[in-house]
DNA sequence: CGTTCAAGTTGGCAATGTCAACATAAGACG
DNA sequence: CGTCTTATGTTGACATTGCCAACTTGAACG
């Protein structure tokens, strides 16, 4: 009923659903302005609430940050299960690649926001969740193309290239392609032809295979 | 003679060289406490100046930590070229990986720096003109590795494994590798092998020739 | 009806980026 | 040698921010 958006009149107090609000105002305004412009009292300022309401739904303003992070791998990897249609291997993982820079372009500054320093993500376990189950998806898919990659190494590899090239991009890093390539599909689809043709080509390495298998990442590093 | 460090005593006023001072103490707060850390009032308190002086000599905050991450990009690009040794291109891209990661590891802040969106890198000509140098030798080797990727698509697919995978690794992102692998160089090793094993087995792309050859990066986006 | 307590409010503090006005010292010019 | 200019620092101020503390409200519950 309620907009989400700003607080139409009633009483001052007891917004409805303040969080929900909280996160949507903020995640609209990393999209237009960029993580930076995200500041606790201009969220608040938005939806309509004194300055220090978003306290008591999030403890920081990295928290804020971190559910709309949230939110946005959520939707991230939606999309790539959405666009699992091809049972070609090869093809299935150049999609992927396609929605994960699409996605990037789309969503610039909820992308950036997802992969920056401002948050800290060992702290924010829902983060690492979220981010391990869409490890383990594609995963599958890096094994489904060759078995033998069956460690870790292999898709870190993918993912780290798909995640350069988005990062490469949103940072105008690409002046040229942009011009030839506005949706950087060429770049993607060139990428994606020589990471697959890669990972066909390799035998089961020793690097790879002394890897754990399972998702690496986000528990506590407990480095000496 | 004098330390660069900190102002000995002296006039109040007349620092010597208070430009190169400011981004030295700069740089080592980046190095270690993050770019988040940095602030102009920081930076002017470690140097023994009063909290407007960097003004002189940097319009804004965004201008500093540019004036940083140009430091660390010759930083990084002289390390690339000191490890130019090997003969076997292949060879010679995983060397040059294996630097890319170790820099992003022992400069943790800087790297971070350097592709942070607190930098606008369009403002910014010497980043451009700096990092357009790096990838043109980067190209090099791809062409040398296999002289049909003569496009630029093939050299910002390297650059953006290593970039992505430093990403990844920087952002606490992969942890069971930090246990067994805590400088990551089976990772590099093994994505550094599936690349160059792609980019043998590709034969000149469409997608690749349709390219311009040279530096893609930096030049104002003028986007309709 | 009275209590409790989550959810919002006002007020305040220290820190920051940046603007404006002022001060000084080092060198140019008579 | 004396004065003037100006690059370089300085002090002061303002708006904004994250966050802490103390107060208020109103809904839920006995």
């Amino acid at each position: 009923m309620s907009t989400s958006e700003e607080k139409i009149s009633g009483s001052p107090y007891h917004h409805g659903d303040l969080r929900a609000a909280l996160v949507t105002a903020a995640a609209e305004l990393v999209t237009c302005c960029g993580p930076a412009a995200v500041s606790l009292r201009e969220v608040a300022r938005i939806v309509g609430v004194s300055h220090n309401a978003p306290y008591r739904h999030f403890p920081t303003r990295q928290a804020l940050l971190a559910a709309v992070a949230a939110y946005g791998f959520e939707m991230l990897f939606k999309e790539m299960k959405q666009s699992s249609l091809s049972p070609d291997p090869a093809e299935h993982l150049q999609l992927i690649g396609r929605v994960y820079i699409g996605f990037a372009l789309r969503h610039r500054g909820v992308y950036q926001l997802m992969f920056s320093d401002e948050i800290q993500k060992s702290e924010y376990p829902e983060l690492r969740a979220i981010a391990e189950a869409g490890f383990n998806s594609l995963q599958e898919h890096v094994v489904a193309l060759n078995p033998n990659l069956h460690g870790s190494g292999a898709t870190v590899t993918v993912w780290g290239l798909v995640h350069g090239i988005a990062h490469l991009i949103l940072d105008n890093q690409l002046k040229q392609h942009d011009e030839n390539d506005p949706n950087h599909t060429q770049l993607v689809d060139l990428a994606t032809r020589i990471l697959t043709a890669g990972l066909i080509n390799t035998k089961s390495l020793a690097a790879d295979a002394a890897m754990p298998s399972g998702c690496p990442m986000g528990a506590d590093a407990e480095l000496g």
